[in-house]
DNA sequence: AAGATGCACAACCGCATTGTG
DNA sequence: ACACAATGCGGTTGTGCATCT
């Protein structure tokens, strides 16, 4: 194999950025843009490799960083968020403007992992664990049979707006997948025609995301709003090359709602097969549990 | 006051994915 | 179609600070 490492220079610095580094490094970009991550440190004077700098800039010293403290609402944004994508840190943290993957990652490995666990939830599942602890559930539960069912049904819409795009988007680009796809899928025809239908006999338009919560509004996560402005208008920060590209729902997506209307009667007839009382009522005591309990 | 312990966060490592010739 | 380089992503580790004993 001989996986080629990725600082191969000798005497690249490594641990904690020090306050020069910092400067060279952002006056650097600000002139003349990233550019080759490779090529950057050695163009700018930096003794770090380029993976190093690249990591410094998107988790510290870019200018739409949102420091400080997490809101509550952030918080159960990104644990909804988990519940549907896992650890897929870079789509949860598309859909927080400002957030690092780095830093959603940390935040649930020391937060809201252990917060779940104090209120006897598994982290990994979202479900309430059994008499038995997390261990011994089994893990097609009706929750995650259906997580799975999701899945289908946006790979199987996300193939045929693909086809569509063909025609709706211009230029026509192909589109790739996107991590935020399953969200977007939520905030269009597809989540549309779901609401609507589900609406009529539930009279309430609660996503799946948001049924877990029993006092939110349509398109919100207990009065979060997963927004997904910043992705269609392309206004989210550059990250790679898999997030960006986003396909735009707004305009294209929505004039072409006939064919989505009837899209893949499989994927509605799985969104409407989402459970009203899933597991994850829980979330609704996260507001109890935004200082950790002592267990 | 000093050492031990725990916590939070920044940074690194290595695999996966994507781009390019 | 293939190989290689570049980049992104997620898991893990290291470090500094705060709190406890």
């Amino acid at each position: 194999m001989g996986r080629r490492p990725c600082c191969e220079r000798k005497g690249l610095k490594k641990g904690p950025w020090g306050p020069e580094e910092d400067e060279i490094l952002i006056n650097y970009i600000n002139k003349h843009g990233h550019g080759s991550w490779r090529s950057l440190p050695k163009l700018s004077g930096l003794s770090r490799c380029g993976k190093s700098c690249r990591l410094r800039w998107t988790n510290y010293l870019r200018p739409d960083i949102k420091r400080g403290p997490f809101t509550l609402d952030e918080e159960k944004l990104v644990i909804q968020l988990h519940a549907i994508l896992g650890n897929r840190w870079a789509a949860i943290a598309s859909q927080l403007p400002g957030r690092t993957d780095n830093e959603i990652k940390n935040l649930w490995n020391t937060h809201l992992k252990k917060r779940l666990l104090c209120m006897g939830v598994d982290p990994l599942t979202h479900e309430p664990f059994t008499s038995g602890g997390p261990t011994t559930r089994p893990r097609s539960s009706p929750a995650t049979r259906h997580m799975a069912q999701w899945e289908s049904a946006r790979l199987e819409a996300e193939a045929r707006l693909s086809k569509e795009s063909l025609f709706f988007i211009s230029p026509p680009t192909s589109v790739k997948p996107d991590p935020d796809f399953f969200l977007r899928l939520w905030n269009s025809e597809v989540g549309e025609s779901f609401r609507k239908l589900n609406g009529e006999a539930k009279a309430d338009c609660r996503s799946p995301i948001s049924q877990a919560s029993s006092s939110t509004k349509c398109g919100s996560v207990s009065g979060v709003t997963i927004d997904v402005g910043p992705i269609a208008a392309g206004s989210s920060t550059p990250k790679s090359s898999r997030t960006e590209d986003p396909i735009m729902f707004d305009a294209s997506f929505s004039s072409s709602s006939n064919e989505s209307e009837d899209s893949s009667d499989t994927a509605l007839q799985l969104l409407l097969d989402f459970p009203i009382n899933n597991d994850m009522s829980f979330l609704d005591d996260v507001d109890t549990y935004a200082t950790p309990p002592q267990c």
